[in-house]
DNA sequence: TTAGTATATAGGCATATGCTTATATACGCA
DNA sequence: TGCGTATATAAGCATATGCCTATATACTAA
């Protein structure tokens, strides 16, 4: 069952390494709960819209995140098809929910997609 | 429940980047299962004794890892009082084992600590 | 087609990282 | 005490990382 699930060393090295960026983690933490689009973390994390997709393009890259354009906006979420997406979700299950962030967004009427 | 276990997104973060590193994640990984001193890491990396070192120090100054001298050697171990340590068993669990580490360094008759 | 918005890519820069060699420190034992 | 072994620290270097600005591309809607 363990050994079922097992991810290799190197894989998940290359999947913590992403982690272990604030931002990083920031952005994952809330995809677990909320799809969003680059322009929603450029107004959460107040940083240029290219870093911004720097950093969802590693995770893409990876195979972490996918994308989904909507009309004008490309909406990223987890890919629950990854190979590391359990390792992924026990590690984000740990972490306090990013809601605030969501709530801000809204609240400052910035929020895009819809779920 | 999971607010009790709940580590910061800062916490977590710097704990998780200490684990993207191939290396150390292997040293974890192992020690999760054998206490192992650095030389024992040298012998299994290949690497120099310094660099072995700095590695460990990284992964002591944040806590993870404690020593205990025992003569001549200072022995690594989890610290399980380490308050991300939770999150860093559940990660460590859906590794491959790295006994086979552990197997040719005692075929090479450099195995030091005794559990 | 053209303007506006969203996203990606390119290039540059400052800092972080991981490794090395050289050297210092700590312990065990003759 | 003095030597051998184990570990830590210092300094240097090549590469990686994360950010920025400038620019290119893609889509929507007038």
């Amino acid at each position: 069952m363990l050994a079922q699930d097992a991810v290799s060393i190197e894989k998940a090295s290359a999947v913590l390494k992403l982690m272990g960026d604030k931002t990083r983690l920031t952005m994952l933490r809330i995809l677990a709960d909320h799809d969003c689009c680059v322009c929603e973390f450029v107004e959460i994390f107040q940083m240029s819209q290219p870093s911004v997709s720097q950093h969802v393009r590693k995770m893409k890259d990876i195979g972490m995140i996918k994308e989904q354009r909507r009309g004008q906006w490309i909406v990223y979420s987890l890919n629950e098809k990854f190979d590391g997406y359990s390792m992924i979700q026990s590690i984000l299950k740990q972490l306090p929910d990013q809601d605030h962030h969501l709530e801000e967004l809204i609240q400052k009427g910035k929020r895009v997609s819809c779920n």
